[in-house]
DNA sequence: GTGAGGTATGTTATAACATATCAATACGGA
DNA sequence: TCCGTATTGATATGTTATAACATACCTCAC
């Protein structure tokens, strides 16, 4: 299979991630993980198999493409940014962890943040109601610090 | 048009916010938020076109009820939560402000919760990344104090 | 080495969510 | 009343995600 260039380091992430929860990381799958990360920003799904069907030179069906982003995200290598319905790796692959993300509007940047203290507060602030949270979407939309400069305000 | 009993209160406060910005409140508009306010809990934008068209007894297109909902944000009347594509009345329609949100994931209940020492740590979070925000979705799905009763931890 | 059982992939179809375009109509001010 | 704009309607299509079922492949016990 035709794949995206993976630097070593970020294939040994992925594997050990596979390894720690015994899933395997196919070539399928380590391809459309590659793509994301040659890609730089976050993709949809359809672009993703736009990606890999121009690669590979094939059609993919987009089933395939959700499975193996289901899987990318259990094993913590992908998030999903709701507000927007895309994906893209995670910057921190060497731990599980929650993430919060600054997505810039202008560029497209996304930032991925890890705030105890946030994590924390939002704890506390279901706490207060009674609430167990499992888990918390935090994705913050403004401008990163390249496109803010020059902006008015 | 057959629409959805809406408490006189509710209304006076669409009505108000609909004025301040000089936005008219038509039948059609009034009988998508009166659904949303009758329903209880948050809907798809096509489990809403289907409430609709059971009340009013016709068909009802998609983006009509879109433009209706894309208004009652605008208003912010009503607000969408991302992480599941559903849409909810504000519980404080009588003033602006960002939202968070608590989602169970056992009955399906939201609450909305106005948080100003959250803003306040997303701005900072931001703020140290030289990122400016613009917006904030959070939404931390857990188990709300009812349905946590009984549950085993 | 071979067969059973589980995991992964492929194929086709469809559900669910959202928008584009253009025509018709309603509303409010001059 | 007439005009311009806002709103609604109708039809089609685009985008995101899953269902249902068949096949391939891998592993391990025998």
């Amino acid at each position: 299979m035709k794949t995206a260039r993976l630097a070593a380091k970020w294939r040994k992430l992925a594997e050990g991630r596979c390894a720690e929860k015994g899933a395997r990381l196919t070539p399928a799958r380590l391809a459309a993980y590659a793509e994301m990360l040659a890609c730089g920003r976050p993709l949809s799904a359809y672009e993703l198999i736009g990606l890999l069907e121009q690669r590979q030179e094939r059609k993919i069906a987009p089933l395939t493409v959700y499975r193996h982003l289901d899987f990318l995200m259990q094993t913590g290598l992908v998030h999903r940014l709701q507000s927007t319905q895309t994906y893209l790796p995670c910057d921190h692959p060497d731990h599980a962890h929650e993430s919060q993300f600054l997505l810039c509007s202008s560029c497209g940047h996304v930032d991925e943040v890890e705030s105890r203290g946030l994590e924390t507060l939002l704890s506390e602030i279901a706490g207060e109601r009674g609430f167990r949270p499992d888990n918390a979407v935090v994705e913050v939309r403004g401008l990163c610090g390249d496109c803010a400069v020059g902006e008015q305000g």
